[in-house]
DNA sequence: ATTGCTGAATGG
């Protein structure tokens, strides 16, 4: 239905020279390959006729397509054809924040008798989604309560972090097309957006197979009844053989990170490890995916799709194909699992190399603090802020003055002072 | 929810 543009990975030309069969495991792995199906002409029935989506189309096209100086310039005249509701000179008489309203026991007034109890909402639930990010968890874990006014008021975002945010954005991709072209691919339904996802997954195990190096591998999976989705940086061979997940972090200022920010950054690549391990021992099964983010099976790949597939070595008529061969290229393929995690710190504006983190994974320790961040979102406990010793971090924080755990934290002590106890 | 819902990551 909705037609939007969403980019997609090839392999390019560059080969690893020192992989040793070069058209190794080109999707023969799966002897599961999908007929040949019908070739149905142009379904295209629904393409553009509704201004939202080619407006949100138009979008998705612009912004992938700007330099960064012209991603800058936008940023920099904010909305003339369309002023911003809070951002200027403002009648918004309607600016009752909908911040907190964790005020749970609202109902119980009239219908006495029936009290059906509604469940309050999770926070899952409330911002209607199906899945969570690797970043969302690492964002969480640097304070979970800013991560929440985030996606209140997206607005509020520092001008000097945005810019930071995309040089960052920009070295990032120019590493990436080092290793394979980015193409454009037609998406016509949710379906084909997830298939974009997975064939970017499998048009990189092959080169894995071949010792080769990726990067930007997309990753899925489940954790605690929670679908994760992420995108692993770059996965390589060291010289041992040990299969190494290198991510790439850029500062703006020539110095190594602080403790809070490795913290935040090895939790991200320890959690990477913990879903591609899993995905590689056949815990993505088909069903997974298609019940997490209610997919269809069933439902046939646009034309686009199925012609990027096969450019990449893939039949397939219907999203389930893909599942099917996602699966079996997964665990068929004998890849490793990560065996080594690596942190490169590096100088956006020179370019100097800060330091390497190798990172320890701890499985159990990753385990449960997952566990605990999703507790919030699944309703299990109250958003919580930094502790007192990290209220540093309150410093570059947008949300500091309107901050609820700010507020209570700061009038806890305060009220208390009166009844001081000697001891 | 009436119904439906997101490129992830980018850095302090």
């Amino acid at each position: 239905m909705l037609a939007s543009e969403l980019r997609t990975r090839l392999p390019s030309q560059q080969p690893p020279s020192r992989g040793p069969l070069p058209c190794a495991g080109l999707q023969g792995a799966g002897p599961a390959r999908c007929c040949a199906g019908g070739r149905r002409k142009e379904e295209t029935g629904a393409a553009g006729t509704c201004p939202c989506v080619a407006f949100q189309a138009a979008m998705a096209g612009t912004s992938s397509e700007l330099s960064d100086s012209e991603i800058l310039q936008l940023l920099e005249e904010p909305a003339r054809d369309s002023p911003q509701p809070g951002d200027s000179g403002q009648p918004n008489s309607s600016s009752d924040l909908p911040l907190d309203s964790l005020s749970t026991e609202v109902a119980a007034d009239t219908a006495a008798g029936q009290v059906k109890r509604k469940r309050a909402q999770t926070p899952l639930e409330k911002y209607s989604l199906k899945y969570l990010s690797v970043t969302d968890l690492s964002t969480q874990s640097w304070c979970e309560q800013q991560m929440v006014y985030g996606r209140e008021l997206p607005l509020l975002q520092a001008s000097e972090k945005v810019r930071l945010l995309n040089t960052g954005k920009s070295i990032h991709l120019a590493r990436e097309l080092e290793v394979h072209d980015i193409v454009e691919v037609r998406t016509t339904s949710k379906e084909d957006s997830w298939a974009l996802k997975i064939l970017n997954l499998l048009s990189m195990i092959p080169v894995l197979q071949a010792g080769g190096c990726v990067r930007e591998l997309p990753v899925f999976g489940v954790i605690d009844g929670i679908f994760l989705v992420g995108i692993i940086d770059e996965l390589c061979y060291t010289a041992k053989g040990e299969l190494e997940l290198r991510e790439l972090k850029t500062r703006g200022r020539p110095s190594m990170p602080s403790e809070a920010q490795k913290k935040r950054d090895y939790f991200q690549v320890c959690l990477y490890k913990y879903i591609f391990d899993a995905m590689i021992q056949g815990q993505l099964k088909p069903d997974v995916i298609t019940r997490h983010i209610r997919l269809r099976p069933e439902q046939p790949l646009g034309s686009q799709i199925r012609q990027h597939a096969q450019k990449v070595g893939f039949v397939v008529t219907c999203f389930g194909d893909l599942l099917e061969l996602m699966y079996l290229n997964l665990t068929l393929s004998d890849l490793p699992s990560i065996d080594r995690l690596t942190i490169e710190y590096s100088h956006q504006d020179s370019d100097t190399p800060l330091g390497t983190e190798v990172v320890e994974f701890e499985e159990e320790k990753v385990r449960e603090r997952v566990q605990c961040y999703l507790a919030y979102w699944k309703g299990q406990r109250e958003v919580q802020g930094v502790e007192i010793e990290e209220a540093w971090k309150c410093r570059s924080c947008s949300y500091s003055e309107i901050c609820d755990w700010r507020r209570t934290r700061a009038d806890g002590p305060e009220q208390r002072s009166g009844l001081k106890k000697s001891k």
